[in-house]
DNA sequence: AACAGTCTCAACCGCCTCGAG
DNA sequence: TCTCGAGGCGGTTGAGACTGT
């Protein structure tokens, strides 16, 4: 069985769409409206496979279609979305509001796969490269929101120096502790969603960073990821508030993705069981936070069935015990790769509303 | 000014999915 | 259940723009 291929036939059109083309294509979708792409080129006089006109208008006529440059909050979630779905263009434009998958697609692999691979990234794996020939540049993998540019990337866009290179590392050459300076201006230039988004990945990087130092007793100012933050986040560790448990439960506890963005109204956060959550987020941090206290006389502590993330949403997110820290470390990524699943909202960057 | 190399992105290609019959 | 076609998706291409020498 062999499949007449859609696109062939004597006379049919390649290549540049003319404006005379555009016009023609514009004029019959506002006519007749979208839809049954095989016969518009007919109907409308155009000498192109219905494939075609479908793609110039998705891509490229249609009015909500924006185009431009992609802003840095654009650009952290294309980063964080790829690192947790990989290569599904469709999937990450919606989370872009008129943004194309096509375009999506094209900035990934023009701007952003290589600016991770400057940053000794692998683009695919978001792991580092097996072997990292940028000494000078030494982010954690999972800091993929700091490696977005600023807004005025175009103007670098041609040059094989990527600017971002000198903000991670200090006036002595050494690298900055958790990316660059980029990333805490991202936050105040974030919007709402992208706040949100950076809040998760942010913290999911902190504790796992917290984590593994506290289990090497090594946790200093030094190993802190994000040093550069003026959040208090760090500025507890580098005063020395940083080598307990306590503080981590602290910190944890403090972290309310919810609480802190707009985007959730009161009655949406007690919503949360609309996610399969009994508790809200920072219940969640707190029972880590005393859980890897109690750890320590208890290894194998065991979940129960109301603890968000390890039960009803745990086939989605993670495993459902936690007896390791790898797994906290996965709790935390999967909490973050759930929210953004079921992210499916539209944020309107100009009413600041949700659509 | 001319040329070569590099980069961008619109457009194409081929495969996949899904729904109608 | 099977077949078929429309539409969707991700990978790739190549013309034109840009940059460096």
């Amino acid at each position: 069985m062999s499949r007449k291929p859609c696109c062939v036939g004597e006379g049919l059109k390649k290549g540049a769409w003319t404006t005379e083309e555009d016009k023609k294509l514009i004029s019959y979708i506002h006519e007749h409206g979208e839809g049954g792409w095989r016969d518009i080129p007919q109907k409308a006089g155009l000498k192109r496979c219905g494939k075609s006109c479908r793609l110039r208008w998705t891509n490229y006529l249609k009015p909500d279609v924006k185009r431009g440059e992609f802003s840095s909050e654009e650009e952290q979630i294309i980063i964080m979305l790829h690192a947790s779905r990989g290569n599904k263009w469709s999937d990450i434009a919606r989370h872009l509001p008129r943004r194309t998958d096509n375009e999506v697609k094209n900035y990934w692999n023009t701007h952003l796969k290589k600016r991770l691979i400057e940053q000794g990234i692998d683009p695919m794996t978001h792991k580092p490269l097996a072997s990292n020939s940028n000494p000078t540049v030494n982010t954690p993998p999972e800091n993929l929101h700091s490696l977005a540019a600023p807004s005025s990337d175009k103007q670098y866009s041609r040059s094989s120096s990527l600017p971002s290179l000198s903000r991670l590392t200090n006036k002595d050459g050494t690298p900055v502790q958790g990316g660059s300076l980029s990333h805490k201006k991202s936050f105040k230039r974030s919007s709402s969603t992208s706040r949100l988004l950076n809040k998760v990945a942010a913290k999911v990087t902190s504790v796992k960073e917290i984590l593994s130092a506290s289990m090497e007793g090594s946790l200093s100012a030094t190993t802190l990821p994000y040093a550069s933050y003026s959040d208090g986040f760090s500025e507890q560790i580098r005063n020395g508030e940083g080598s307990s448990n306590a503080f981590l439960t602290n910190t944890l506890a403090e972290f309310d993705p919810f609480s802190q963005s707009p985007l959730y109204s009161e009655h949406e956060i007690n919503a949360t069981s609309d996610l399969g959550m009994d508790y809200d987020f920072s219940h969640f941090l707190e029972k880590l936070g005393r859980d890897d206290h109690n750890e320590e006389n208890d290894m194998n502590v065991e979940y129960g069935h109301d603890d968000l993330l390890m039960s009803d949403v745990s086939h989605e997110v993670s495993s459902t015990s936690v007896d390791d820290r790898d797994n906290i470390f996965e709790n935390f990524e999967g909490w973050s790769n759930y929210l953004l699943d079921h992210a499916d909202f539209v944020y309107d960057t100009e009413s600041d509303t949700l659509i």
